[in-house]
DNA sequence: GTCTATAGGTTGATAGAC
DNA sequence: GTCTATCAACCTATAGAC
């Protein structure tokens, strides 16, 4: 896929493009979707308003690119979640990392695109189509501890994939919490969470 | 707290400012915030666009107006939260459904308020005040949990408040997932969550 | 308290040269 | 592919009458 430096295939990448959408995507943190015009996006990308409407149609077009690049990361969490090894503190704590890492990124995006119905809807569209979502974490986890308590590893008499919601949620709401600009109370340490499952996950000797 | 119609007490209720503040609520979950004009709050509510800017100084105040009344039922939520009973699974359902459902009509103003920097602090600034937000919640559940676990009827050995957390960022989930148009795969239900928590957390014979 | 009318300022988008 | 220049539309907010 990486190819010789020496004889260049294809056009020649200016950096115009993906200079817009980190332009783009640091100004949506930065001020919220509300206040994202096409003329600042043009000056912080050190372009002219005519270029963004070149590579993309228009502002919607836009700011969908953004939201699926955004969103790409989920995918490769998803192909890589492909969970194994026996049950460990470690690998829970893992994988919740992971969840709120993509989230920290995610998140802003997702709510962006609550603030227009129709990139809401597209968005909803492209997310279907991709089969995102949080079912992903959920499922992923489940299918992991349905495994795992066939192996006898996690006690056999819960729901895995309300488990997996658990932890799933857990992660979302932490998330949702650090994008507001206020910590006054903090929420238990996603350490606390996984330390509870592993306890209540053990099996009994019944 | 319903009266009589024979003698009204107080300013006679012109209706201007509830209709405003009805409008704007319809026009944001409907269009999202990003489409919300002065203009069409004024069509909808039925009164020119002055009278917006009378009730309220401008946009940001009735913004901010609608948020703080769409946040409100969070307080009562929180003022009733007074959990109290012996440990039961529907105590957790009842608690489960009344934050989701607060959270279905809560959720999209505070993903709108995301939208605009000043209106996205200026909201904060007001939940920090009010000392508003998911950790109510948390801190509700767990100090129940607490309790509970003190009179032996929750096993002792995991942490209340984590226990808190997950209940909480279930609902926070499920909740999330229904603002998008898109319910292509399901969560697992509620009460999944709550037969799954009962069942962990019922005290072990060691 | 509510209205009409309008000012003032931004914004998304296009045209056409290079 | 990128630029400059420009337009037409829209939106917030105010002024002043009733």
């Amino acid at each position: 896929m990486t190819g010789e430096v020496t004889k260049r295939r294809g056009r020649p990448p200016s950096g115009g493009r993906e200079a817009i959408l980190a332009a783009t995507l640091e100004l949506l943190r930065q001020r919220g979707i509300g206040r994202l015009t096409t003329r600042e996006v043009a000056v912080v990308a050190g372009v002219s308003e005519a270029s963004i409407y070149y590579h993309f149609n228009d502002r919607s077009g836009l700011l969908q690119a953004v939201f699926e690049e955004g969103i790409r990361p989920l995918q490769e969490l998803g192909a890589e979640g492909g969970l194994s090894g026996p049950f460990r503190r470690e690998l829970l704590l893992t994988l919740g990392e992971a969840i709120e890492r993509f989230l920290d990124q995610a998140l802003p995006i997702l709510t962006a695109a609550q603030s227009d119905a129709e990139l809401r809807d597209r968005l909803a569209a492209y997310m279907d189509e991709q089969d995102l979502g949080p079912h992903r974490g959920v499922l992923a986890l489940g299918s992991y501890l349905a495994d795992e308590q066939a192996a006898g590893r996690v006690r056999a008499d819960v729901d895995p994939y309300a488990v997996g919601l658990m932890l799933v949620g857990t992660c979302f709401t932490r998330s949702s919490q650090r994008q507001m600009p206020t910590h006054r109370s903090e929420l238990p340490a996603l350490a606390d969470i996984v330390d509870a499952l592993v306890t209540l996950l053990r099996p009994t000797g019944e």
